[in-house]
DNA sequence: TCGCAGTCCGTAAACGTTTACGAGATTAGT
DNA sequence: ACTAATCTCGTAAACGTTTACGGACTGCGA
């Protein structure tokens, strides 16, 4: 069965009223249309996406692009099965599908979107995975496709976005942290050119400014965003020159091997170092508890969607009043660990 | 800028010589080729993938057909960014690209299949989420499609599939806790139609039977896949009846949320109960340290590709002997656990 | 009998590429 | 100077759909 000609010619009847049989449209006998379908399901026959899409001028399909690699896991974890969720009850309202563009780290992220995301592939586009200064946003805007980013870039031409509001989070641990009495306060950030790193180490800074205190250099703590990356990160932390008393850590999965590496050293969180972090579903099982930041983001991938869809002129009229920028708020959740 | 024709119009040259141009074609004049380049790039012009793969019948992109949802995180975490990493270093050499396809656990997988992947969207398919009767086997089959499933289904008709090597992990994780003088050993396995549940209850209570023991069915707990499960699971077991001394736990997850179960209630892991899971990076931050099955899952992903693309024409020469189905060997590791 | 509306279906164009084929121009060989 | 080879490019068909348009019926009322 190679496409709908075989299947018109097996029936005798023309392509046009196949088509119009499978797509449901009104003009075509109810008998001939089950005649249709039942051969359809017969040979198994389904439409031929590339020859629909051309002629359709959309796909029905919008691409999420993310990171993988085998140092790329700590945000590869439970983050985005939450935001693909809320993006999909979204998008199902449309009878719009999601798949996710797997991007080797070891690729240039333009290049990849460039070459594979092509136009019409996808009729929109979420990024993830924002670097410092990010070439696809140009890209995206030249070419015209409608997109939305899941973190900032630093060359913010008003493109639309959605992030964790990780300044928020920034001055409530450190506002919180001074008050119980720590003065050096150390903070961890994923290596790399991640956006996101800087924004953090910027506002830490900055809310340290706001009491008096400085950002000693030497405790800013880069490390791969997972368990093993958290682990060498508390052999740094423990032997660093005038020894900080706090720690606020921004990756999800690098507090694990934080911890391990606190306790091996007999140190306690929570006791002996403050420790505060962002909310994994590890957290709660964490002991002692993790004092952490905890953003919804099922719902931030539901407003992500519904603000993607806001650009798109086939649904924009759904949603009239979707913000194209958001800083997504992250819940304050008090543990034991600092 | 619409497509190639609209290219070629400014630049005073045929459609057919801006394709070739572009594709590195070599019958085209070097300076020409250079033209073309560069009005792409001001342009911004990419090729529609629709037109393309209509016409040469090929996307170049593989599809891996995953479940999301809010209740599936055990098996989301870092497990298939591993795999990709493997499958992408595959594909790269051929130039073709992954994308995920991402299946909503409310809808019906078979039907998912048939809607987006549909023939032509993707040269070729690799399904994961395998159920105990999975109808897309058959579909697939129909399509005509290239597939390989990750994972086994009950009604193999010599479909090409790689599963991990439960029935292994059973056998030495029964024999192990045997040797270790234990008689009443409980099994936790995931919850729904997943069929390496059945898999592995079935071995494991073949194995029990080689030492003349029984499972008792008080003793098999299902869970969800995740940490949270883990927890309430480790509440069902010490309120079992005949109250078990051994566990092994299927998925990753899980064995999180029970060590922190058995921790609230005073038991600790390898000294009152022993416990035998599957690795996750995680596994070696956990204290006591797990004992654990480990795949190489990296390696997983590079077997599955090469055996994909060893069922398809264009590629199959490259790889001559790719077993169709294997069983993936699970590397034990000797922790405190059990 | 005619006209009109309604139902059903066939025809053909269009979507944006790639590529086989052949034509024209230039160069090389004799 | 003639032929053959080489280089470069234009032409047009093909890929598999969807859909605007119109034609062929049927039924019905005037």
């Amino acid at each position: 069965m190679k496409g709908i000609r075989q299947l018109a010619d097996h029936l005798d009847i023309s392509i046009g009223t196949v088509s119009r049989a499978l797509n449901g449209k009104p003009d075509v006998n109810e008998e001939t249309r089950r005649r249709v379908f039942e051969a359809a399901e017969k040979f198994g026959y389904v439409a031929n996406q590339a020859g629909r899409s051309l002629r359709k001028g959309a796909t029905g399909i919008i691409g999420f692009m993310m990171q993988t690699g085998h140092d790329i896991t700590g945000q590869g974890d439970t983050f985005f099965m939450s935001v693909f969720d809320g993006v999909q009850t979204v998008l199902a309202r449309h009878k719009l599908d999601l798949v996710a563009l797997l991007c080797s780290s070891e690729e240039d992220p333009d290049a990849y979107l460039k070459r594979v995301v092509a136009r019409s592939f996808a009729d929109g586009i979420i990024l993830s995975a924002t670097r410092y200064r990010d070439g696809r946003f140009g890209t995206l805007h030249k070419t015209g496709i409608p997109f939305i980013s899941l973190g900032r870039s630093q060359n913010d031409a008003g493109q639309p976005w959605y992030d964790l509001d990780f300044e928020g989070m920034a001055d409530t641990a450190i506002e919180r942290l001074v008050a119980q009495g720590h003065r050096r306060i150390a903070i961890g950030r994923p290596e790399g050119d991640i956006n996101l790193g800087y924004v953090f180490e910027d506002r830490c800074r900055a809310a340290l400014a706001q009491h008096g205190l400085t950002l000693d250099p030497a405790h800013v703590f880069r490390s791969r965003p997972n368990e093993s990356g958290g682990y060498r990160l508390a052999q740094n932390f423990i032997a660093a020159p005038t020894k900080p008393t706090a720690m606020v850590l921004l990756n999800e999965a690098t507090v694990i091997g934080f911890y391990r590496g606190l306790e091996e050293a007999g140190l306690m969180p929570g006791r002996d170092v403050a420790v505060i972090g962002q909310y994994s579903p590890m957290a709660q099982f964490l002991s002692p508890r993790l004092t952490c930041f905890r953003p919804a983001l099922r719902d931030l991938g539901v407003a992500v969607a519904e603000s993607l869809l806001a650009t798109m002129p086939a649904f924009a009229e759904a949603y009239p009043e979707a913000p194209r920028q958001c800083l997504w708020p992250m819940n304050f959740i008090e543990g034991e660990s600092g």
